[in-house]
DNA sequence: GCCCAGGTGAAGC
DNA sequence: GCTTCACATGGG
């Protein structure tokens, strides 16, 4: 079954491969990959999207969240700070789009992220798929797919197994992060109603979830536009664009975020992200 | 061999 | 508050 979306500026390469989200896979028929169960493969045109599905589907509002097709992408680029770096971030990847992922897939996954590359952060999650998670209905003749397990299913298994993904010291973290869940000690779903601070608080008392952490999942699951991720991609961009010549904490760094990228910061960050990670030289260099 | 990767938590100051 | 360090594993 197949459904065409009409889109503007929609980048669907960069979105799909700027780290926000790791299970999706690029060959000559598109892009395939799993939302909330559903094995999809997505084909980008000039003009729109083509989706098609492995079983009939009547409401499409889950893809349409998840790609954020009725984002107005132009209104929110025009809150970002009208200065050089921004210019040159929007102009190499226009139609870069924040996904709204599954919370629980998210916040696993950034935990499974930290100092990792993204190939790599890619490989443990295709293990962890691949070995306890539930198969799916793909169409007849297409690879095998799995679901992303579920925090009851990452219990059940053990450290020794987990570390067997190649998680290596993370492994703790993720059972215990989904022993909380599990247990209900933390409500991923009631995070949607609470301000951002609280939002964040919350995911920090988390084994294994720190600010930077949090801040991945407050922006590509929940969609929290003030979001702001430092890792050492952006800490590098935002210290050769805005601190040159100086070392700032990371507390000093947000604070300036707040204050200089607007209302959609964490749309901002992920610009800066892709540009500098995709192509070193594609920002502007104050002095040096 | 080396340094680095979408970091966090604990210990020390 | 801040800095330093250990924590696994693989890429370049």
């Amino acid at each position: 079954m197949e459904r065409v979306f009409p889109v503007r500026d929609y980048d669907l390469d960069a979105t799909l491969a700027s780290g926000q989200t790791f299970r999706w896979r690029r060959d000559s028929a598109g892009w395939t990959g799993i939302i909330g169960g559903r094995w999809i493969r997505l084909q980008a045109d000039a003009a729109s999207l083509t989706a098609r599905v492995a079983e009939p589907v009547t409401d499409w509002k889950w893809l349409e969240d998840y790609l954020q097709i009725e984002l107005d992408l132009s209104s929110i680029l025009a809150t970002f700070p009208d200065d050089a770096p921004m210019r040159a971030a929007v102009a190499a990847c226009r139609g870069l789009r924040l996904l709204r992922q599954d919370p629980w897939e998210c916040l696993a996954s950034f935990i499974l992220s930290s100092t990792k590359q993204i190939v790599q952060i890619e490989q443990i999650i295709a293990l962890v798929c691949e070995r306890f998670g539930d198969p799916l209905i793909v169409p007849p003749g297409d690879t095998p797919a799995r679901a992303f397990p579920s925090a009851n299913r990452i219990v059940a298994v053990s450290e020794a197994d987990l570390r067997a993904c190649k998680m290596g010291f993370r492994a703790p973290y993720l059972r215990a992060t989904a022993q909380r869940v599990a247990r209900g000690e933390i409500d991923l779903e009631h995070l949607r109603d609470v301000s951002t601070e609280d939002a964040r608080a919350a995911l920090m008392e988390l084994p294994g979830v720190g600010r930077k952490i949090a801040d991945c999942v407050l922006l590509f699951a929940y969609g929290f536009p003030s979001a702001f991720p430092v890792d050492v991609w952006v800490m590098k961009a935002l210290r050769r664009l805005y601190f040159p010549r100086r070392r700032p904490a990371l507390a000093k760094v947000h604070r300036f975020a707040a204050t200089h990228f607007g209302p959609n910061a964490g749309y901002a960050q992920q610009y800066l992200f892709h540009c500098i990670r995709t192509n070193p030289d594609c920002l502007p260099c104050p002095e040096s």
